[in-house]
RNA sequence: UGGGCGAUCGUUCAAUGGUAGGACAGUGCCCUUUGGAGGCACUUAUCCAGGUUCGAAUCCUGGUCGCCCAGCCA
């Protein structure tokens, strides 16, 4: 692959096993000379999380590498859990992650063929119907350390599998009653070749075959014979499956079509967060967020919508690498890549999330004046602006205390900071209400200071933002905190819940935020860094008339830290 | 106690028989018109026991520990 960014180390595709193992086999000629094909093959039954951004990286990035292609397919072979909505947002997805697939495909478009190679199976002595019940199947399979023992129909003829598959198929059976089966071996070690099921009987409608089909194939007579189909020449999954790869090769021996290779590496975990399909789609149903795209889920949707980005992501992914070893990655890694890319990228602005009103006692009432501003001080690139300054601003309650304690730098008393790009600023009285609050601080400014540096060379330990009150916007800003409260969500007590765990404060609505004018024409979708707080994103429930923001994340914090360490 | 897979700083990834290194987190200092960013420094690891070898994280043997598997889910 030609590459645009060799200056961006990180974004190069990791040195990992995978990326051996295909050099290795480009080497020796593995698949003659065809062409690195792979594939991501999801299962529309929910929305993609994080974890599957890894794979998505690995499936597309890899076969990018060798200049090979990947087919987008969807796993859709069990109907009563998949739908069009899925497949969609997986679509959308994938795209947004900067992916296009070769081909785009689907297991049930191989019915047909699948069935016929059923047939083959069935007439080559290979697989029989059985008509044990789910229960009895599971008896009859044995235990981890015993052998399982054979079902009494396993020696039906071959004309009598053959007709009663048909009538499976024709719809002559209630579900459950029957089930297609390989004959493999009922005392293997590994419990997948105890005569796994190849096929059941569902009358339910397909999202895309509709009811053209009763019987569906499982998992494992679906997956390795689509990739064959495919010519897929590297199948990547997680480590789940490597139980299955032998029944994965025996299908593909046994039908003699091309030999897809699977290999498995480990499923990325999380600290604080849930990437469990089925967890994720209880949080959903049950309202304990507002939906998969809400900004603290782990969806991809979920943390495009809180501000995350694809860059951030795959240089994430790419850190964390792929191996053969299951473990936690510390949360706080991703985030790492999400502020230093944003740190690059993100517009500033000046935003004030809890404001207290300065007065600038010493600055004539009606003036104001614009001062300039860099849009970006990361990248000379990002221009400048103006923003409007004037008597009353907004500062950040946070940045004055009437008593301020040790190393405490801001606003108190008599003290002299910097406004961000304007003026020092001495505070010298301040206002109060009847209980005693705060609500409105006086002072006054150096008019030499203009820009934000005092000709004779006075020092300020401290610069704070600040927004001018006649020009504010005002904006509804929502903070998150993690999902849950416990670095492994899934600990929980007897008889607990994994909801248990949730974080009661992890959303938190400031709805009368002072943003500076700029922002006015920041559409959904756009990101910023609010300087000394954190970054922030255009939430697409903002109106022409209310902006919404989202956090993605704070600024780290060391003030933060400093109090913390001092209250302990 | 059947089978499969694995074990390197707190976490994560590397080192492919030859100086155990990077990133995250943490700590301290420097710098700073964001207590952001940046810079410097520090702390901390080869699961255990044997063996092969001039030399082992790496190869071998035996343990130990962890994960996965008994769906007509994927």
């Amino acid at each position: 692959m030609t590459t645009s960014h060799t200056e961006s180390p990180e974004l190069h595709a990791p040195s990992n096993f995978l990326h051996e193992m295909i050099a290795e086999d480009v080497r020796t000629k593995k698949f003659g000379d065809a062409a690195i094909q792979t594939r991501f093959p999801p299962e529309p039954n929910g929305y993609l999380h994080i974890g599957h951004a890894k794979a998505i990286f690995l499936d597309f990035g890899l076969a990018d590498e060798f200049g090979g292609k990947t087919n987008l397919r969807f796993d859709d072979t069990n109907p009563e859990r998949e739908e069009t909505e899925y497949v969609e947002s997986i679509q959308r997805d994938v795209r947004w992650l900067g992916f296009e697939w070769e081909k785009l495909c689907y297991a049930s478009d191989y019915f047909p063929q699948l069935y016929e190679w059923a047939l083959k199976l069935i007439k080559d002595g290979k697989a029989y119907v059985d008509d044990l019940s789910a229960e009895e199947i599971r008896q009859y399979r044995g235990t981890l350390t015993e052998p399982g023992k054979e079902s009494p129909y396993r020696k039906r003829t071959v004309e009598e599998n053959l007709d009663l598959f048909q009538r499976m198929k024709a719809g002559e059976f209630a579900d459950g009653s029957r089930v297609l089966r390989a004959k493999i071996d009922m005392a293997s070690p590994n419990l997948n070749l105890r005569d796994p099921a190849m096929y059941r009987i569902v009358h339910a409608t397909h999202h895309r075959t509709g009811d053209a089909w009763c019987i569906y194939p499982m998992y494992d007579f679906a997956h390795g014979q689509s990739d064959s189909i495919e010519r897929v020449t590297h199948s990547m999954c997680t480590l789940e499956f490597a139980d299955h790869q032998p029944l994965y090769r025996w299908y593909i021996e046994q039908l003699g079509i091309f030999p897809s290779q699977q290999i498995e590496f480990d499923r990325l975990n999380l600290t604080y967060t849930l990437l469990s399909k089925r967890r994720l789609l209880q949080l959903v149903q049950e309202g304990h967020v507002r939906g998969w795209d809400d900004p603290r889920m782990p969806t991809l949707s979920g943390i495009r919508r809180r501000g995350f980005t694809p860059e951030a992501i795959r240089a994430f992914v790419t850190s964390v690498g792929a191996t053969r070893t299951n473990g936690i990655v510390d949360i706080e890694m991703l985030e790492h890549f999400q502020r230093d890319d944003l740190n690059r990228r993100a517009a500033r602005a000046m935003a004030v999330l809890r404001p207290l009103k300065l007065v600038i006692d010493n600055y004539p009432e009606g003036r104001e004046e614009l001062v300039e501003v860099a849009n970006n001080p990361e990248d000379a690139a990002a221009g400048t602006r103006q923003v409007p300054f004037s008597r009353e601003l907004y500062i950040e309650q946070d940045d004055y205390r009437e008593t301020p304690p040790p190393k405490y730098y801001r606003l108190s008393p008599g003290k002299e900071v910097r406004l961000r790009n304007a003026y020092f600023v001495t505070a010298q009285s301040l206002v109060k209400d009847a209980a005693g609050n705060v609500v409105e601080v006086h002072g006054t400014y150096d008019p030499a200071s203009r820009g934000g540096n005092s000709p004779d060379g006075r020092k300020v330990k401290s610069t704070i933002h600040w927004v001018s009150v006649a020009h504010a916007l005002p904006a509804e800003v929502r903070l998150y905190e993690k999902l849950f409260s416990k670095a492994d969500p899934g600990d929980f007590p007897e008889g607990g819940s994994f909801l248990d765990n949730l974080n009661r404060e992890s959303l938190e609505i400031v709805s009368d935020a002072k943003l500076e004018p700029s922002l006015a024409g920041a559409r959904p979708g756009e990101r910023f860094q609010f300087e000394r707080v954190g970054y922030f994103c255009v939430d697409p429930d903002s109106s022409e008339n209310r902006k919404i923001f989202n956090r993605t994340l704070a600024l780290k914090d060391t003030w933060a830290k400093i109090e913390k360490k001092a209250a302990s």
